[in-house]
DNA sequence: TGTACATCAGTGAACGCGCGTTCACTGATGTAC
DNA sequence: TGTACATCAGTGAACGCGCGTTCACTGATGTAC
């Protein structure tokens, strides 16, 4: 089936088994520092010098992961939009559909969360991007969500701070756990959001209000 | 000044340095997982021989900074609750106190952080149980709180799990920033805390409302 | 207090091992004519 | 279509290096009498 190819698509499937090798043995038991090349290149089925004609060193490799798992979030936080866009309630379905993400692709999105706040600078910055572009994407949601409903809210961009950083590590946290467990920390963190959401309305009513008390 | 001492004084002040040496190398460039026992002592000034007088392996030495991290936190919680018995409002308080913690013992800390979602499965655990402990103890703040001040709220261990979650992961993530913009994240970070407060509580008050409609 | 012995923190040599990287190579695939 | 050449993904040998760990040791500190 997957016989006959081009040198590109030869070259293409390497590489592809590479980064699966290395998701892999990252959560076999390692982190991305304790992964030596070596062991990755054994996984893959290489040569140790192969993995030189696809990344220039273990950096690189990591980036792409990198890359990989925060497209992958992109596309949530678009589905998200368009939900809103027809007008949905978004909270508790974009938290099921990132969480069944977040099982998915736990393996992915496990590395995201270890390199977050992991060795590599560079490594670390590139995350902290892709953190930080879906925060200003959820801010653009929320706003829109909030004009579509009429409601204030204190500041869009720290409610989508906050959103973001509970879902992110709190939802990396329950991967490992049994079904059961997941579906009440799926409860959980839609009360989370919730609570923000409302807290945030509260805040940003009463701030009016005492606006118009000064003024008044 | 530290010159005369008895035996067990001089060996707790090598294993002290051992600790320092882990963390500041750990702080330099590394993680835990990428850090040698030869490289820390090197930089304790000690034959690497000379480690396994203080500690089994690098594990062993992991554990015991997690846990000189956990009782200083656990200090920090117990000033806020001493500050809520006096009945003083916590939100701001804790925050400024956690992050003036955060900064000097910034190094100890990004241990913590990083290990949060670090390689050895041992070490994961016991970080978690150190921020389970603190979930447990600042929700019996939150009720006293609650209590004193006569008001509902949804689920106290809820609430202060989204607390700890968002003070421990922004927190550490502001370390490396300048003066001024730490000083914007922790107005952040009590922001954040207050919106779930007020939204635990609007939603307390509402679902309260619901049951009082549909029991009447 | 003095003496003989026990304890044990710290040492240096040595080990075998897996590491990242280099190099010159092979041989199938792709291209120009 | 056939031929001659270029490209380049993948290879195996070899390198020097830092690693964790063992071992028998040293010598200052502590203890028993």
């Amino acid at each position: 089936m997957t016989e006959p190819q081009t040198r590109a698509e030869q070259k293409q499937q390497t590489r592809e088994a590479i980064m699966a090798a290395a998701i892999k043995r990252m959560n076999d038991d390692k982190g991305f520092s304790s992964l030596s090349l070596r062991e990755v290149a054994k996984e893959a089925g290489i040569a140790p010098t192969s993995f030189y004609r696809h990344f220039e060193n273990m950096e690189e490799l990591a980036l792409a992961l990198v890359n990989e798992a925060g497209a992958a979030l992109y596309k949530i936080m678009q589905d998200t939009r368009e939900a809103e866009e027809k007008g949905e309630s978004i909270a508790e379905g974009a938290v099921a559909v990132c969480m069944s993400h977040f099982r998915a692709n736990g393996p992915l999105v496990r590395v995201l969360a270890r390199e977050a706040t992991g060795n590599s600078p560079i490594i670390r910055r590139a995350i902290q991007k892709v953190l930080n572009e879906l925060t200003r994407q959820l801010a653009v949601v929320i706003e829109m969500e909030m004009k579509r409903r009429q409601r204030n809210l204190t500041n869009p961009t720290w409610i989508a701070e906050a959103i973001i950083t509970i879902v992110f590590y709190i939802g990396i946290s329950t991967i490992d756990l049994p079904a059961s467990k997941q579906a009440e920390a799926e409860k959980r963190l839609v009360h989370h959001i919730r609570a923000i959401y409302w807290g945030a309305e509260a805040m940003a009513n009463t701030q009016h209000l005492e606006r118009q008390i000064m003024l008044g």
